[in-house]
DNA sequence: GTCTATAAGTAGATAGAC
DNA sequence: GTCTATCTACTTATAGAC
């Protein structure tokens, strides 16, 4: 029986509250009563609501950041390429608060903005990089109007992707499953694979269905 | 000098407040503040804010049911199709509050979850329409699989990209290009596109550009 | 560290005079 | 139709006791 401390089940249940009610919805007393803790005691431990969400931002910035990492010059192999795509979408997922209503929450807590551009330019580098290891070992074949066209859209997936699955079904919005993002990401990129590659990209997408 | 009834300026403020600042830091007093009306004045035209929210998202869907009564079995040309996207993005940046915070709208106007799922699946269901027709007029070449993944990508494009866009400019949110999303939604159906119609699609994308 | 009580501010909405 | 004044409810945040 480990004991975890106040402070962070707060950051738990409030990231909890948060990715199923929409950050606004959530109040203070909301995630202390969560808690059964007084709302005295919430503000013992985080001096602002803002506090928290900047908090929560921070560890989702580290986590993207070590993620979005990629080393240029290396050859990128499919399985690894829709790995990486796996744990982009599971990280989206774990904070998708952030995404469900991205323009209120980054004008409310306006030092996020630059942070979060920062790591929207990191993402479609990342892609950029990804692609460009796949185009030199001759499994990709695309023109760079059409890299620049795909790495956005790939950017723009991934951010969505989750918010847009949970339109379909609105009432339960605890669970989110990165399957389908990561055969939509795929599947942008399959027309431009050389033929062999493609059909070996279906297969593996099809298993994220 | 006409002279524009109340209740209809306080739909044009509240719809021009919405898009800039977002709908949930828009308050009944601040719409009236706007207009140089009191918020009595404000409640005797509309007995709630949420009355104004409905009304709002009531154009939208006819403008958007309009729009999208694509007819089945009818060659569509390029052109047109494109003028179709044009056409679709403009109307979408013109009520992009509904998109900017979807989640939270859809969350605390309930009502408007139903009618907006509607609208999406109409908006594949068009896509799916104009790709069936470019594929029988064999300016198409696609797989049924790809068609299915196709025609989501297109609606969670045409749902999400002025607010992607918005994030790279969050300091002036007056005013929205929509051509970007065009030529973005132009260069998803590309890959698919038979060699000469690929050709002729990218050089009328650029003119969106 | 945790509680209770409460302040200070803001939102949506109503009542009643003009 | 429009205004002023006001109510109620809620949210963030603080003070001070235990």
């Amino acid at each position: 029986m480990t004991k975890i401390k106040t402070r962070d089940r707060i950051l738990i249940a409030s990231l909890s509250l948060f990715n199923s009610l929409g950050e606004p919805n959530v109040t203070t007393l909301l995630i202390s009563d969560e808690l059964d803790i007084s709302p005295g005691n919430l503000y013992y431990h985080f001096k602002s609501k803002s506090d928290i969400v900047e908090e929560l931002f921070a560890a989702f910035e580290a986590e993207m950041l070590d993620l979005l990492a990629v080393p240029e010059d290396v050859d990128i192999s499919l399985d690894q390429q829709s790995f990486f795509l796996h744990l982009l979408f599971e990280a989206v997922a774990r904070y998708r608060f952030l995404y469900q209503d991205l323009v209120n929450v980054l004008s409310r807590y306006e030092r996020l903005q630059v942070r979060f551009n920062r790591l929207l330019k990191k993402k479609t580098a990342a892609f950029r990089n990804i692609c460009e290891s796949l185009r030199r070992q001759e499994m990709m074949a695309i023109e760079p109007e059409e890299l620049d066209s795909l790495c956005e859209q790939l950017t723009l997936t991934a951010c969505y992707w989750s918010s847009f699955d949970t339109l379909s079904h609105l009432d339960d919005r605890e669970s989110v499953d990165p399957g389908r993002g990561v055969y939509q990401m795929m599947h942008l990129m399959v027309p431009y694979f050389v033929p062999d590659v493609r059909e070996q990209a279906k297969l593996i997408s099809r298993d994220y269905l």
